[in-house]
DNA sequence: GGAAAAGATGTTAGCGTTAACAAGTAGACC
DNA sequence: GGTCTACTTGTTAACGCTAACATCTTTTCC
């Protein structure tokens, strides 16, 4: 890298201090207008570019926040983060984006370089394989705010933005029971993970409120992606045929997509003969033959609502940790048999 | 943020210098292997986290690249960011993410705090409206690397990698013409990209070479987006019907889409009436009706490629600039009639 | 056994910036 | 004219770390 023009450069060409300098460019008060002027013209000249490096270092702050996200090809998290980015873009932040891959141990890396570059605050969304929750209470314990965004922890200190997963799960199911299936299986996410647990608990709370008998033959775990769902919805067709469900919740589109195959397969109809949902409402959800009833996820707000919290909670020490929920719709298509 | 760590506190309770501590952590030579051991179980309990300000500060080096892409939400940018993570990730970089929202203005304020922030190189995707590469000659010339990726500015002394545009829609566009279309219309992109003139020039050269003639009426500027290739395409189908166009060549596969749904709110049939080809093999390209034949772009790999290109500059200064192109291919699909 | 080489540790200074305090300058007012 | 106030500018030190050099200790080998 070529030497780059500093602060005492400007302010010898000037023969003023750095302290003015520095003042002038940063628009502080107390700095004659005229000499204002005359700084902000010869740094431009000079082509002067401010040291963030070093003023971070003094100022104890990045204006860098830090995003881990599990999966960035999944739709779900482009539109997040583009929440988020417009949001952080705008209070005068940056983002340092890592990618864990679904693995926890890379995960606990992303943190701990993120700890080292000094950011001010995480959003993350945490990964499928993640068992040990130490790195984020060392993280919370040293002041640095965490906003967990769509797959929450509870009871660490850090506020957690998504969807009420247990409630939309439930949703959906009752609405499937109210379309008059009763043998509704579901194809569930890793129990792991907040989504896995509480789409598998709305589902059977849904059956429960409509004296429905729970099943554990029909309750497979598939995963989050569309192989899983795909095996598990297999595995659910090898039942005998009187035993065959006629619905399927799946705990999210891919997941419903790999069932669709499934059940294509087998050479059944959908809904004709089984019914599917999903959970996401993933860009391929209206395309896919017949087009996919799915929960409606706002990826887009839960970005910016998540990335709101973070700001607040770094300029803020008082700022209330919180569980933020935002409403979820269903959305009517051809899967379920309008 | 709480009180963090420092080296000289790990220092003064081991009692030696800074140094050694330093030394010692860094995994440096010239350390005794006990002094080792204790410094880094001491900095452990003490919870020490580097901090990789006052690191950059004094190396000049921040082991961070910028990327700026105009658009998150289109899948080809995820694509090529998770091929960019992964390189830049083991060669031991972390990411600093910025979004210009195809805003020119967004894209310079991006670069700058890039630069200020003291980035070892930038990944730039260029936003449509930008006119003005004087933000990217004044980066080069501070012998900040840039890699263009996708959309490329040549001639600047920055590598780019992407795929050959004007090649593969020559191809695209004398696959028609060996199908026996000649009557093939082409929804531009801006031709202030290069995508935009490229593709355009591409198909002029396919037509010229089969001794079709170009026509104006059948080129028509429609953006890269769903609407501007349907209102395009609206155009188009508003000619004479002795004049419509059989086959149409769309800059890339949201275009398409778009130009589906016209064709189709016309009342004609895609390919019987009108054969359609993309350009990017969107995810949905698989799913819409009937399925588009469409150019695969390798985006994984030309996030790779760009990023291993990155690399090589910041930790070689010979490091040649070139343009890098990788093979396209022709997914054939329904659109066109298999 | 002693000189040279190799290894371990320490000291000093500086990266580019700003916080905190100090000092200088001009205008206002009696 | 002198004092007070308000504004402008300057000085010093520090942020946490490492490069470069200096010093001390141990090992090697004739």
């Amino acid at each position: 890298m070529a030497e780059r023009v500093t602060i005492k450069q400007v302010a010898n060409k000037l023969g003023v201090s750095m302290m003015t300098v520095s003042r002038a460019l940063n628009n502080r008060p107390n700095v004659d207008e005229k000499t204002k002027k005359r700084v902000m013209e010869t740094a431009r000249e000079m082509g002067y570019i401010q040291n963030h490096i070093a003023k971070s270092l003094v100022q104890k702050r990045t204006f860098t926040v830090g995003i881990v996200v599990p999966e960035i090809t999944h739709s779900f998290f482009p539109d997040a983060i583009k929440g988020m980015e417009e949001v952080i873009n705008l209070a005068g932040y940056q983002i340092i984006f890592t990618h864990s891959a679904e693995d926890s141990k890379k995960e606990v890396a992303a943190i701990e370089t993120l700890a080292s570059k000094r950011v001010d605050g995480i959003l993350i969304s945490m990964a499928e394989s993640v068992r040990d929750f130490s790195i984020y209470k060392q993280i919370i314990n040293m002041k640095l705010p965490i906003v967990f965004f769509d797959r929450c922890v509870h009871n660490l200190g850090a506020s957690c933005v998504g969807i009420n997963d247990d409630e939309s799960s439930f949703n959906i199911t009752e609405y499937l029971v109210k379309k008059g299936y009763s043998k509704i299986a579901h194809l569930a996410g890793p129990t792991t993970i907040s989504i896995g647990r509480e789409r598998l608990n709305g589902y059977k709370r849904a059956l429960l409120n409509s004296n429905i008998e729970v099943k554990d033959e029909y309750i497979k775990i598939a995963g989050l992606h569309e192989t899983g769902g795909y095996e598990a919805m297999k595995e659910l067709l090898s039942s005998p045929s009187d035993q065959l469900p006629e619905a399927v919740v799946c705990v999210n589109d891919p997941c419903a997509f790999g069932a669709m195959n499934a059940i294509k397969e087998a050479g059944l109809k959908i809904p004709e003969d089984i019914a599917v949902v999903g959970f996401t409402d993933d860009i391929r959800a209206n395309l896919v033959t017949p087009s996919l009833t799915t929960i409606k996820q706002p990826a887009y707000e839960i970005g910016r609502k998540a990335a709101e919290k973070l700001i607040a909670h770094i300029e803020n020490d008082s700022e209330p940790v919180e569980d933020i929920y935002l409403a979820t719709e269903i959305v009517e298509r051809k899967s379920t048999g309008i």
